[in-house]
DNA sequence: GAACAATGAATCATAAATAATTCAAATAGC
DNA sequence: GCTATTTGAATTATTTATGATTCATTGTTC
């Protein structure tokens, strides 16, 4: 019994997974769904449910992005066919960047 | 030496992890950065960051969020500051909802 | 307020994610 | 075209997430 490493996480990845796990709880209730409802419906464990609405950086994102999805959380503020033609659009765009970054004194553009 | 049973994923889903994958990668050449740059950054390893950027769904939705940030992908379409006060202001809206939901019959909402 | 149902939270065994490593293939810069 | 470097991808050991379970607490409905 080992206490775990906790990982660094930053404020805003915090924010943004308590946001999430708000989302998906507050249209759980809206849709007057229970957390075994849910869960079952998406195909895990009511206590992995809980984590995801608590926002726990642990669990897979397939699995949140899952839940969100089935309680119609939107992703990227797209419906799903926004989603999939904008995929299609972002990657003709990607096809035209190099694919590979040459650093020889490790420089890097720290403009965030 | 078990082949892993994978997750069964949906199109939203995975259409969404793709182009989270893309965004990142696109913020990395953006910036200049090579693979080992950004992982050692997010304090992650090199494989781990392919992965994300391959838009595998088993990755920790933490460790995802945390690299997106890093390079500057916005979560929720909003910047830090915004995503910290528009968490509390939803907080508030949660509080005002129901804390659980009754159900008799087992009957659900299906209006997704 | 009684009674039942839903939720919160913790534990433990097991399954899966992650780090480290390796090798091959692709790419950028000269 | 050459060469050094980056990237893709696979493997294995280890760490961690997940499912199942349990119990206490809170909330809902009558």
């Amino acid at each position: 019994m080992v206490k775990p490493v906790s990982r660094l996480t930053s404020r805003y990845t915090h924010d943004a997974l308590a946001l999430l796990g708000q989302l998906v709880r507050e249209a759980r209730l809206g849709k007057a769904m229970t957390t075994i409802d849910l869960a079952s419906r998406a195909g895990i464990s009511r206590s992995l449910l809980q984590r995801i609405e608590r926002g726990d950086p642990g669990c897979s994102i397939g699995v949140v992005f899952e839940v969100a999805a089935i309680c119609g959380v939107p992703l990227f503020e797209l419906e799903p066919r926004q989603l999939t033609s904008h995929l299609a659009l972002h990657g003709e765009k990607m096809a035209l960047l190099p694919k590979a970054v040459r650093t020889s004194t490790q420089r890097v553009k720290d403009d965030f």
